[in-house]
DNA sequence: ATGGGCCGCCC
DNA sequence: GTACGGGCGGCCCATC
């Protein structure tokens, strides 16, 4: 039975007309509650909630949003939202959330058909429209959703299609959650309790409204500092465009090319105007140079940088152009009325990992001078201060926990530099010289070539990659390899072990107690370029995935705190193994001694005999 | 308008 | 018979 919550004397006698406080009598010992809102559009501080649903598979509750009032609203967030015993099914529950808070409402114990869907499912090759209501209604129920009314409801009142399109979204949400949930358990990724967080699901069903906030409260950008960097950037590009502009003028071979500064006086004629921006462009000039170049990145290009001064000048022009595509853009996503960026972050990759969109702000640059700089434009606002924390060698020290490698291992406990203390074992030198140069290249030293190591081979790294990463023949790095995997050989089996399991089973899984898996599909024994794909990500994924695991623990567990304690701070972004926090600034010192502990505490969930070091920092700016 | 490819930014 | 894991997106350019 669909009922209709409204003031209107006359409706649709397919409804049922009731008041709030008849559902909420109605709800009373439910433990499930399916909700859904219907809205003027995406949320931007600005769009309005229409319809707000709640039901269960025999009943649903259509509610007209505009008309309830104040005390309805409280009603039922104190009965339904802030009722720990009740669990709130959504599809995409942080679209809903949002707007939820918009309207003063709070909410806890949420389960996110979506995000099940999506667990249940990482790695797989899954058609476009996989993870939506329609598409999960026809697996689990058989029933085709309509999906052509949403977008055509409007404030002017609402039809009897529109309420009966309103009240079918909620109605078999319930019944995907218990198929759901019978699918996770089988694979331990959820036990009875679909909101312990030291299960996947659980995790994520938590986690997903800490997103919510973290996309909801923003970030600041300081605009005229961003200003100042976008000038800089800009002079700095035009520095670079002259100067590619010049060497194309003495380059005989070159003579029929020109670029947009060429002094009109001196221009010659049947000239071709060259956008540096374009790589089919660029190709076409390079090859009047050097006929074999295959493409203009980074990669290819560095090669020749010493057979012509125009490579290291069109490098600096890639770099300097794509700062100024940023410099372009941040401005865009500043809300009009919070003043303040809001990202939209997808919250499970194949990995466990987050992505961000709408801006990337897991892509702000950071590592050079003017990246920096860009940076630093990220700002608390007045009164506050920026806490940040992030795990140090996360990955790494992952690694070491399973692997159980006693050098490893040791040297995280001991505090010492791990990618010296390898060094000096793979190389066979004496530590205090690890930052000297190799005899294979005088620019690069022992070190450099052991953090490359280090971290290369948590992505399953060939010889070949490192050869080409560190510019030496294969030979040397094959060499280079052996050396490594002999003095640590615990590394060698455990990732060769994760590399033949995921082979074999066709998932993988991260450590306990979480084990979130990653399906593979798509291959047979014969396709070997999948087979050397599924054996990298099979040793990448327990790693990967483990950090993911840990920072979204601790952003479950700093979330808690910060609501049970009233504290002055709001979570404000996540960099895979970063979360930034904006806070009042009498109490930053003690919440950044707070963050670290948390973070600890989440890491000793996951690593249990290696230690976790967490560096937080107080600070007037987002930066490295 | 749309979409694929190039290239570079992040961890 | 491959050759480094996970992402996003601006820009160019071909295509419609």
């Amino acid at each position: 039975m669909i009922y209709y919550v409204t003031n209107q004397k006359q409706i649709d006698p397919l409804f049922k007309a009731c008041t709030v406080e008849d559902m909420l009598f109605y709800f009373k010992d439910h433990i499930d509650i399916q909700v859904d809102t219907e809205t003027t559009g995406f949320f931007d501080f600005k769009n309005e909630i229409l319809l707000l649903q709640l039901g269960d598979f025999n009943n649903q509750y259509v509610l007209n949003f505009i008309e309830l009032t104040k005390e309805q609203k409280n009603l039922i967030n104190n009965q339904i939202f802030l009722n720990l015993n009740i669990c709130k099914i959504f599809q995409n529950a942080k679209f809903d959330i949002k707007f939820l808070w918009h309207y003063g409402f709070d909410i806890v114990n949420v389960y996110d058909t979506m995000l099940a869907e999506i667990l249940l499912n990482a790695g797989k090759n899954t058609p476009d429209g996989f993870y939506s209501l329609f598409s999960l209604g026809k697996r689990y129920c058989n029933i085709e959703l309509d999906k052509e009314t949403r977008g055509k409801i409007n404030s002017y009142g609402f039809s009897s299609r529109v309420i009966e399109y309103a009240a079918n979204d909620v109605k078999y949400l319930e019944t995907i959650k218990n198929k759901q949930i019978d699918g996770l358990q089988k694979l331990e990724l959820a036990n009875d309790d679909c909101q312990d967080i030291y299960t996947v699901c659980g995790l994520e069903m938590n986690a997903v409204i800490v997103f919510a906030s973290i996309e909801y409260n923003g970030i600041k950008l300081d605009m005229s500092k961003w200003q100042e960097v976008q000038k800089l950037v800009l002079t700095e590009q035009d520095i670079v465009a002259r100067n590619v502009d010049e060497i194309v003028w003495q380059e005989p071979k070159l003579k029929k090319f020109q670029y947009i500064y060429q002094d009109l006086f001196t221009t010659a004629h049947n000239t071709t105007t060259v956008n540096w921006a374009s790589p089919i462009q660029k190709l076409k000039v390079l090859k009047k140079l050097f006929p074999e170049i295959q493409d203009t990145s980074e990669r290819i290009m560095s090669q020749y940088k010493s057979k012509h001064p125009i490579i290291g000048r069109l490098l600096d022009f890639n770099k300097i152009n794509k700062l100024d595509s940023f410099a372009k853009k941040m401005p865009e996503h500043v809300n009009k009325i919070t003043k303040r960026i809001h990202t939209d972050f997808w919250q499970i990759l194949d990995t466990g990992r987050v992505s961000s969109n709408k801006p990337n702000l897991q892509q702000v640059p950071s590592r050079t001078e003017l990246g920096g700089k860009m940076r630093s434009c990220f700002v608390p606002e007045e009164g506050y201060k920026m806490v940040g924390g992030d795990y140090s060698g996360c990955e790494l020290r992952i690694i070491a926990e399973f692997s159980k490698d006693p050098v490893w291992v040791n040297a995280f406990k001991e505090g010492k530099d791990l990618h010296s203390e390898l060094c000096a074992i793979t190389f066979g030198i004496d530590i205090k010289n690890v930052k000297t140069a190799t005899p294979f290249k005088p620019n690069i030293k022992y070190r450099d070539v052991q953090k490359t190591l280090n971290f290369g081979l948590a992505y399953g790294m060939s010889e070949y990659k490192l050869a080409d990463t560190i510019d030496i023949t294969v030979d040397q790095a094959r060499a280079i390899i052996d050396k490594f995997f002999k003095a640590v050989p615990k590394v060698k089996l455990f990732l060769d072990m994760l590399g033949k399991l995921g082979k074999t089973r066709g998932y993988i899984k991260t450590a306990k107690p979480y084990g979130r898996i990653r399906w593979f599909d798509g291959w047979d024994s014969h396709d070997f370029k999948r087979l050397g794909e599924i054996e990298r990500q099979s040793k990448n994924h327990p790693i990967q995935g483990g950090n993911a695991d840990m920072t979204k623990l601790a952003l479950v567990l700093l979330y808690r705190i910060i609501k049970e304690n009233n504290y002055p701070v709001k979570l404000i972004h996540q960099i895979h193994d970063e979360i930034q926090t904006e806070v009042k600034e009498e109490f930053a010192f003690e919440w950044s001694k707070i963050m670290e502990s948390v973070m600890i505490k989440a890491a000793c969930t996951i690593l249990k005999e290696v230690p976790m070091v967490v560096d937080c920092k107080v600070a007037e700016s987002w930066s490295k």
